[in-house]
DNA sequence: GCAAGGATCTAA
DNA sequence: TAGATCCTTGCC
């Protein structure tokens, strides 16, 4: 290993197993490496196992949403509208049926691969929503049932956001349970993706 | 503002 | 087996 040495430390199964919302809040200004690849987490989404019909796994266990049965630490990742890939991370305990959806992040490594992934260069836009962070940093089929504590894949915390400025709102994109304050995002960044509300 | 796009779920 | 739905994006 060359090169500088940061002070990181990889995120435990214990952080995951941890309540949703908990996580959720959590992840943010945290860095997500897959292979060379890495970004700052800067919006997320819980999805909660009760009072939330928005949740893939609100019916019950099916074949899509068997990942977010499984223990909390793995990644749970599937396509949406047959054209982009969503990448979630699993939560709490096997059986809870709950995870946090990645919905955008701040690339720091890796970029170039990102940019031909994205075909674009800017780099503001490289992770900019679910689907745009799961193809700049190639998540699919493969990915899902990931763990999060290989070497090859993690969630790392480097300590550089200060947590004061996690904001709580609305979820995006979806059509039941919208009010409930289940994204959580960095104020006045320019990566988070829910800027224009619909 | 809205169409594309394909897998998945539900009902029959 | 057919029809509706979907945690979106980029184009019009």
């Amino acid at each position: 290993m060359t090169g500088i040495v940061t002070k990181v430390q990889k995120l435990t199964k214990e952080f995951y197993l941890q309540k949703t919302e908990v996580v959720a809040k959590e992840l943010l200004g945290k860095k997500l490496v897959y292979g060379n690849k890495a970004a700052i987490i800067v919006e997320t989404e819980a999805y909660i196992p009760e009072n939330d019909p928005a949740n893939h796994a609100a019916r019950g266990k099916t074949m899509r949403n068997e990942a977010m049965h499984e223990a909390g630490g793995i990644l749970y990742v599937y396509k949406i509208y047959g054209i982009h890939y969503c990448s979630n991370v699993v939560t709490e305990s096997s059986g809870m049926g709950c995870a946090v959806l990645l919905r955008a992040a701040m690339p720091i490594s890796g970029i170039d691969e990102m940019k031909h992934n994205r075909n674009t260069d800017k780099i503001e836009n490289l992770c900019k929503g679910p689907g745009n962070l799961a193809k700049a940093f190639g998540f699919n089929h493969e990915l899902n049932f990931a763990t999060l504590d290989s070497d090859e894949l993690f969630i790392a915390d480097d300590g550089e956001i200060p947590q004061s400025e996690i904001i709580s709102d609305k979820r995006i994109g979806i059509s039941k349970a919208v009010e409930l304050p289940l994204r959580f995002y960095l104020a006045n960044n320019p990566y988070v993706s829910g800027k224009k509300i619909r």
